[in-house]
Parts: structure tokens; C-alpha cells; sequence
RNA sequence: GGAGGAGUAGCGAAGUGGCCAAACGCGGUUGACUGUAAAUCAAUUCCCAACGGGUUCGGCGGUUCAAAUCCGUCCUCCUCCA
């Protein structure tokens, strides 16, 4: 793709920690890196509109290729222009490439050199999901940042399987790369190999061989701990270009992604802040709300005096979000999305401020201090 | 005044001689959730010094080896007729 469209500028690099702040641009827009993205599967980030996403902030929105594949079909959102013109969010787009399919519907499908066959989650029909086919989609529809298709390996996985899976995962790189046609759209390469490190070095060398606008770290947050995590980001960053964005896959969790700006990583994405939202569970700068419990009854202050969002602001008590929460209503889901996800977003502001003042590093643990994480919560979210 | 019907754990509601501390739903409490098959899932919810024990099915009194379940009586509520 044309360099002029999708580059990573680096600004700063944190002294203390070597975290990069930087700017990613993209066809649409400029954003700044280190960045949390919402996840927006359906071509929606659940309960939220565009407008709201903007008001927080959100940048960068994933949507996934699997799940738009099934519904509604590729030819449908590019009839529409593309995911932004369909849904009408006018920022960064990035989809996933059904690689973490292979993973989470690991019961209803088969992996074969060519491909993957699906057994549909919706009606059983049989799929077949090829790189060629992914990127085909993905082209289709039109998100700026897109992904070659991998195989997500579980965890824990031994090493002849996980040797095999990055052999055809680089395989499938390479023709996912030269299947790819749109240079509007940036391709990233994705690193697996498990906690293997001699498997995340070679993946990561001879993606780089390929040379990607940008690299993805893959096969994490499938139920492996923090420690493991860590050790995968440690394995694998060094072999990745300074010059290029780096991208960790399903992670959002505070802790983590706060380890992983410390070791360079540029961009994370997670369901976890919606979906716990939706599930009544809140990120506040005291730790973890739920405001199901019944201590929230008839509690009027807002979830986190410290938060700017949009319920917060607006005075949103914990006593009536507890009301909407109980009754299942929509507008509460969309209150608490709301909250979590400006929580992560306002948290990766104050990360690149801390960057660029050189203190990331004391930044990180002052918060792992204040919020206690590794008593109580060691998972943290 | 007469005739029917009903009273079961916080609420609703099964159960109508032993397998009943009593299904199920709601409510309550606690976990979980990480490139979204997720407005989901799991545990727990009479009391206690708890892999055991104690007290329950409107009240009281019976029958029985054994009662939430059968009988008597009282109380309360509902419906219909006057």
C-alpha cells in the first residue's frame, strides 16, 4: 500500500521504559498510539452509536470478518461503501480475519492447508474460510487496518502441534498477502507460536521478511495467565520493527495493557470492557464496581468521580443504573459500555501523556499501586 | 346468612402418606467474562459450632412406624348466591 496512507510516526519513546507514543495515520484519520479499540463485531459496538464513540474518544473500531461474512455478506457492506459508510462511524476501521473463529468455534470446524472449514454458528450450513477468502472480505469491507487470516492456537498447546500451526500460519501470510488488492488498506501480519520462543522469534522473522505495514501479536487472552502473557510479549516484540505498529490482540485488562505499553506495543483491542458493562461489572479508579449488588441501592453518587464520561458526567447514579441493570434495560447496557469504555480510552490518554514526560514507568506503578491489582483482582479485568 | 375455593421458604408457584429441607421462576449474595455464538455462564440462598445436626409447609389437636400430604377444629383470604 501506498506509505502515504498508513504510517506510524513515532514521537517520543519513554525514557524510563522504551513505551512509544506515537501517530498512527490511516485513510481515515489520524490517531494516537499507545491506543485502546473497541469492538464493534457486528458491524456495532454494542448498545453505542457512532456519535457516543465519538464523544469518548474511541478512535480506531474493530468489526470482524467471520461474523459480517454470515451476516449480513461482504457484498452488502460494500454496497454501502464499506463498514464506515455502513455504519456510519467516520473514523478508523480495523477487522479481524476470522483468525480468532478458528479458535472460539474451534467445535464446529476443521483446519486443512487450504483452509479452514466452518460448521455455521447460526444454521450448521458448511463454510470454507480460506486466507485468499479472508482477504477477499476484508477487502470488501474496506476497514483500514486488516488482518492476514492465523490459526489462534489454544492454550496450552504442545510444540509439534504449535510448530505445524506457525508454519501454516506464515504460509497462510504469505497468500494472504499476495491476495491482497487494496491499498487502502493496511495488511498486518500476525505473530504466533504460543509461549514457545524460539516458534514466536521465527514467526516474527519471517513475517517480518515479509515485510508488513504493521504486526500483530496473536494466540493471547485464550486462558493463559499474566505471567505467560508477559513472557509471549517478551519473546516476540524484540523481533518486530521499531518503525511499525504492533498490535496486541484481545487484551484489556488494565494490568496488561499497561505491561504492554512497557514493552512497546502500540494497539489493543478487547471485548472485555463492553461485555463486563453489559454484565454490570465497572472499571473505576477504586477497582471493580458491580453494580448489581444491592450496597448500590440507594447509592447516588456516580460510578467514579473521577471519570469524564457521559454517565458520569450527566450524574448517572449508581442507585438508578442498578435500576436499569435489574430491569435489563438497553439503556442501562449502554450507560455502563459507555462508562467502561471511556475508562480504557482516558487511561490510554494518561499513558501517552506519561510517555511523553518520560515517567511511564513510575506511571504504571502508581497505578498497579492504587488499584491493588495483584491482591485482590490479581487477573485484574 | 348460604355455597364453593385457597392458605407451602423474601415473593410467585409445584408437590397431596415415606425417594421432601421441599421442583421451578423471580428476588438476594458471590464468582467468571480478554482478536464477541455472550442483555451470558456458574455457585449459593430456612437456622447452626455445619461431609453432621436443628426447626419448617396458616394455628392447635389427632390418626399413622411415617404427615406439607389423612381427620377434627379454629383463624385468614377469594369467588358466587342472598
Amino acid at each position: 500500500m501506498n506509505n502515504k496512507d498508513f504510517y506510524l510516526e513515532i514521537k517520543h519513546v519513554c525514557k524510563q521504559t522504551g513505551a512509544r507514543y506515537g501517530i498512527l495515520h490511516t485513510p481515515h484519520g489520524d490517531v494516537e498510539v499507545p491506543m485502546f479499540m473497541p469492538v464493534g463485531t457486528l458491524a456495532t459496538v454494542k448498545y453505542l452509536s457512532p456519535d457516543e464513540l465519538k464523544e469518548l474518544k474511541a478512535g480506531v473500531i474493530l468489526s470482524n470478518t467471520y461474523h459480517l461474512w454470515l451476516r449480513p455478506g461482504e457484498d452488502v457492506v460494500a454496497n454501502a461503501g464499506g463498514l464506515q459508510n455502513f455504519m456510519k462511524y467516520d473514523g478508523p476501521m480495523l477487522t479481524d480475519s476470522g483468525g480468532f473463529q478458528v479458535f472460539s468455534l474451534s467445535k464446529n470446524r476443521k483446519i486443512e492447508e487450504e483452509g479452514v472449514t466452518f460448521k455455521s454458528h447460526l444454521d450448521g450450513s458448511k463454510l470454507f474460510l480460506s486466507p485468499e477468502k479472508s482477504i477477499d472480505i476484508q477487502n470488501k469491507l474496506g476497514a483500514d487496518i486488516i488482518m492476514s487470516l492465523d490459526e489462534c492456537a489454544p492454550y496450552p498447546c504442545d510444540y509439534e502441534y504449535m510448530k505445524n500451526s506457525v508454519e501454516r500460519t506464515l504460509r497462510w501470510a504469505r497468500r494472504g498477502k499476495d491476495a491482497h488488492k487494496n491499498d487502502k488498506q493496511a495488511l498486518f501480519g500476525i505473530v504466533q507460536g504460543g509461549e514457545y520462543p524460539d516458534l514466536r522469534k521465527l514467526c516474527a522473522e519471517e513475517l517480518v521478511k515479509m515485510d508488513f505495514p504493521g504486526y500483530s501479536i496473536g494466540g493471547t487472552s485464550v486462558g493463559e495467565t499474566k505471567e505467560v502473557l508477559y513472557k509471549m510479549l517478551d519473546y516476540t516484540l524484540p523481533y518486530l520493527p521499531k518503525d511499525k505498529p504492533r498490535y496486541l490482540m484481545g487484551v484489556g485488562s488494565y494490568d496488561a495493557i499497561l505491561e504492554g505499553v512497557a514493552r512497546g506495543v502500540d494497539m489493543f483491542d478487547c471485548v472485555l470492557p463492553t461485555r463486563i458493562a453489559r454484565h454490570g461489572a465497572l472499571m473505576t479508579s477504586e477497582g471493580r464496581l458491580n453494580i448489581r449488588d444491592k450496597k448500590n441501592e440507594y447509592d447516588l453518587r456516580v460510578i467514579d468521580e473521577n471519570c469524564d464520561c457521559y454517565t458520569c458526567k450527566n450524574g448517572y447514579s449508581r442507585s438508578y443504573l442498578r435500576h436499569l441493570y435489574k430491569c435489563d434495560e438497553g439503556y442501562g447496557k449502554r450507560l455502563l459500555s459507555i462508562h467502561n469504555l471511556r475508562f480504557l480510552v482516558k487511561l490510554m490518554e494518561e499513558v501517552r501523556q506519561a510517555i511523553k514526560e518520560d515517567r511511564f514507568g513510575d506511571f504504571k506503578d502508581e497505578f498497579f499501586e492504587k488499584y491493588g491489582l495483584n491482591t485482590t483482582n490479581p487477573r485484574g479485568f
